[in-house]
RNA sequence: GUGGCCAUAGCUCAGCUGGUUAGAGUGCCAGGUUGUGGCCCUGGAGGUCGCGGGUUCGAAUCCCGCUGGCCACCCCA
């Protein structure tokens, strides 16, 4: 029989990465919460057309990476490839927005895509996120990457290089998506295959392209499409984030893969992360969004970060924090005839607060002890014939390498003095 | 989805151009110490050489397929 191993794509998070994991979603929920934000959580299953509709029928998340089955009544549901969709349909859906507005939400979870697979790359894989819902304006984009950047640097994060850029409205994309073409169609003898494809599909795409760097320097810039709102949109987003002391690039060929971006976008990047996983997230305004889920038009902004990403940089930089040991107490008897009364003493220990770990194992004292070094245990208590016999016990303290014994009615006091001594 | 590299003990890896019982370090278990750890010594357990097929007298080694990982592309988290 074979053993069954964890579906392509995906990973277990074992202890010590769990508890990396934890540091960074607390943290993230930490300083979402000291700006307001609440935490949400959404399904994981999702109708398929809320991204078809919501995300766009030609991006690549739709065309070609969604895990998608149908239900026994024939409905199609979808895995949510991100969380921005589910999140707005959750708050206008229940009219939370009417309540408060902004509603602002933050959330960590599950998402996935089937993308072909590599490091920094999952078919399942962790976002933390916000969405800030019902209104309008600059000073809310620059609200929401003030959060990311208190994050990162909660952190300890350093060398997060943020691109911003302004999409602008539905009309002014049309406009430059058009200006573009207008470039690049008598050149496109010269194109590369990509972006010949691209000309077609999804020209905004084309200023991403490596291959053709020297075409894209001579393309139409976004900013000359905007109309006036959305320049003085973007301003004021600047301005502000200059107020905050956060240092944005503005990158005139950041465009965003999801459709429903509207005016500010931005990314977050990291030098630690090679090549194509420099991305450890982003965000933006998503004004037509609501209204393409069938909701009355809401204007929102939020973004998303790659758990996993960050977390590879964290590691990269040194800054995530030591595992705690699993327990700070070992109790363990000499033989198998004292089982019962280390168990005891356990108990003891539990209920004063010490993280116990009870080993009665019919082996030898020295391997027992042994095992206290693995589990971290900074105190051994040890129960013999001799110490069942006169109801005390052996109290170690493993770093000082002192022991004594003492009555079981001094156990608490004694380990607990020990345990406050040394940290 | 396209192209490339890789897969040997729990972990990190060696195993040359195919040759007999597949190794090391580390970890694990035990003994040295019939009640005392992080060091040391000794011994032991543990491997369908990722899976399936083929070539060959003979395959961990060569060929094909599959699965999984990694890298690049695509794109993004």
């Amino acid at each position: 029989m074979p053993e069954i191993a964890a579906p392509k794509g995906t990973r277990d998070i074992l202890p010590e990465e769990f508890t990396a994991r934890r540091w960074l979603l607390e943290t993230h929920r930490g300083v979402a919460e000291s700006f307001g934000y609440r935490a949400i959580e959404t399904p994981i299953i999702e109708a398929t057309e809320l991204f078809s509709r919501g995300v766009g029928t030609e991006t690549d998340i739709v065309e070609k990476q969604m895990f998608t089955f149908e239900d026994r009544g024939g409905r199609s549901l979808t895995l949510r490839p991100e969380g921005t969709a589910g999140t707005l349909r959750a708050v206008l859906g229940s009219h939370l927005d009417q309540e408060v507005r902004p509603v602002r939400v933050h959330y960590a979870g599950p998402f996935f895509r089937a993308e072909r697979p590599q490091a920094g790359r999952q078919h399942q894989f962790t976002q933390v996120g916000i969405e800030c819902i019902g209104e309008g304006s600059p000073g809310l984009d620059a609200e929401i990457v003030e959060v990311a950047w208190r994050f990162f640097r909660a952190l300890g994060i350093t060398g997060i290089r943020l691109q911003v850029n302004s999409l602008g409205g539905p009309e002014d994309r049309a406009r430059y998506r058009a200006a573009l073409v207008d470039y690049y169609t008598p050149l496109e003898a010269s194109l590369c295959d990509d972006c010949r494809r691209r000309l077609h599909t999804n020209p905004l795409r084309l200023l991403d392209c490596k291959r053709d760097a020297g075409l894209v320097a001579g393309a139409p810039l976004l900013w000359d499409s905007l109309d006036r709102a959305s320049r003085d949109h973007f301003t004021a987003v600047l301005r502000d984030l200059e107020a905050a002391g956060i240092d944005a690039i503005r990158n005139d060929r950041l465009v965003r893969g999801l459709d429903y971006y509207s005016d500010t976008v931005f990314e977050f990047w990291h030098d630690t992360l090679q090549g194509a996983q420099s991305s450890l997230g982003g965000g933006g305004r998503y004004d037509g969004l609501a209204e393409l889920l069938g909701f009355p038009a809401t204007a929102a902004t939020g973004y998303a970060l790659g758990v996993e990403r960050i977390l590879m940089v964290a590691r990269a930089l040194g800054t995530v924090p030591g595992i705690e040991p699993a327990a700070e107490t070992l109790v363990c008897s000499v033989e198998p005839g004292q089982a019962e009364a280390a168990a005891g003493m356990a108990r003891l220990l539990r209920d004063a607060g010490a993280r116990t770990v009870l080993d009665v194992a019919d082996r030898r004292l020295d391997r027992k002890l042994r095992g206290a070094g693995r589990v971290g245990a900074r105190v051994a208590v040890i129960v013999g014939e001799n110490e069942v016999a006169e109801d005390s016990a052996v109290v170690r303290d493993l770093d000082g390498r002192s022991q004594q014994t003492v009555p079981i009615a001094e156990l608490i006091a004694t380990v607990t003095r020990i345990l406050g001594g040394t940290s």
